[in-house]
DNA sequence: ACAAAAAATCAACACGCTGTTTAGTAACAA
DNA sequence: TTGTTACTAAACAGCGTGTTGATTTTTTGT
């Protein structure tokens, strides 16, 4: 399917309100943001930002949007190592996409599981849990909330990481998250 | 230290104020909704308002407080029974207290970390770490990752119980946080 | 090169909400 | 009963929003 050609134009007001979006967010939160502020740091007239953008929470969902295509692009395009675990690399891959993006990462990993990565994750941990609970009748339910608590608690670990400067390799924490998704406790004891 | 009588009107006031902020923040998130309407809802004067609020958040704020304050004389009044783990009769008094209160938890566990719950698996969490983890030198980093792990991910297990309407038995969710923290998949295997 | 289309700008407008001030009223506590 | 405290009501200036219509600029297609 033919590729529609995007006014050069209209690339460039996307690119300037997404960037001036992510510099405010570095300091206050969504919000405190006003379309005025974001308009004027973008040198945008308030029309056009109404001609592409319903609110300043519609702009930030299309760049969680845009990172979520961009996370999924660089997870597709990948090539696994036969001698090692799928999870482990996968997880690898995560955790560099972040460190190459801490930026925005930083930004738009706060208090919410509606990321691209969370999204990720789930599939990952999902993956794990239908290899190891295969023997056993589990309910439905219990098994969601399994998910859960990996799931959301990566992306505790992750925020932890972020925040305190990413100075793991990202292998490392990898190897942690699936540590202490399959043996919890007793795989650091 | 003599506790001073808070005037009946003042007590009034904050109580339906934040009555009303629960009950808007039932169909609409923070972001949406005004002074204005918190105050019409209230029937309570806008003036009145800013005599105790900065504003909507810092309302909110005040609520989020309220409830720490509440989770914690909850959980220090507490006798355990000697033939139980202590953590898992905390957790279990934290899903109970959940329960009881889920209207008012079902809005405040919104994506968020910052809540008394998270603070109070923190607390649980640490300890069972300190616990396993004498025996190793470990980074305090890790450490730090572990906590932040599985502290997370029982917020996100406590919000997706709430989600699917706490058809589980308190006890269990209990049982099933302390599992997953000590073992992981492994203990379900 | 030129014309049509698209995107952005500009100015104006009505509207809604905010945060503050002042005077008056009602409730509370001593 | 009285003084104090808390709340109400009205008014105000300011700010931001969302929309409209005309104009300008840029892009694209012929």
């Amino acid at each position: 399917m033919k590729k529609e050609k995007v006014d050069r134009r209209v690339q460039y007001t996307k690119m300037i309100l997404r960037q001036s979006l992510i510099e405010l967010l570095e300091k206050n939160p969504i919000s405190k943001i006003t379309i005025k502020s974001i308009c004027e740091k973008a040198d945008i007239n308030r029309t056009t930002f109404y001609a592409h953008y319903t609110d300043q929470y519609d702009l930030l969902a299309q760049i969680k949007q845009e990172l979520f295509d961009d996370v999924s692009v660089y997870l597709t395009n990948f090539t696994f190592h036969e001698n090692e675990s799928e999870s482990v690399q996968l997880l690898n891959k995560i955790f560099e996409y972040i460190k190459q993006n801490s930026k925005i990462c930083s930004v738009l990993l706060n208090d919410t599981t509606d990321t691209a990565f969370h999204e990720q994750v789930m599939v990952i941990v999902q993956k794990l849990c239908m290899e190891q609970l295969t023997k056993k009748s589990f309910n439905q339910n219990i098994i969601n909330y399994i998910i859960s608590f990996a799931a959301t608690g990566s992306m505790g670990l992750i925020r932890k990481w972020l925040d305190t400067g990413m100075k793991e390799p990202t292998y490392t924490m990898a190897e942690i998250i699936l540590k202490l998704t399959n043996q919890g406790l007793t795989a650091f004891v």
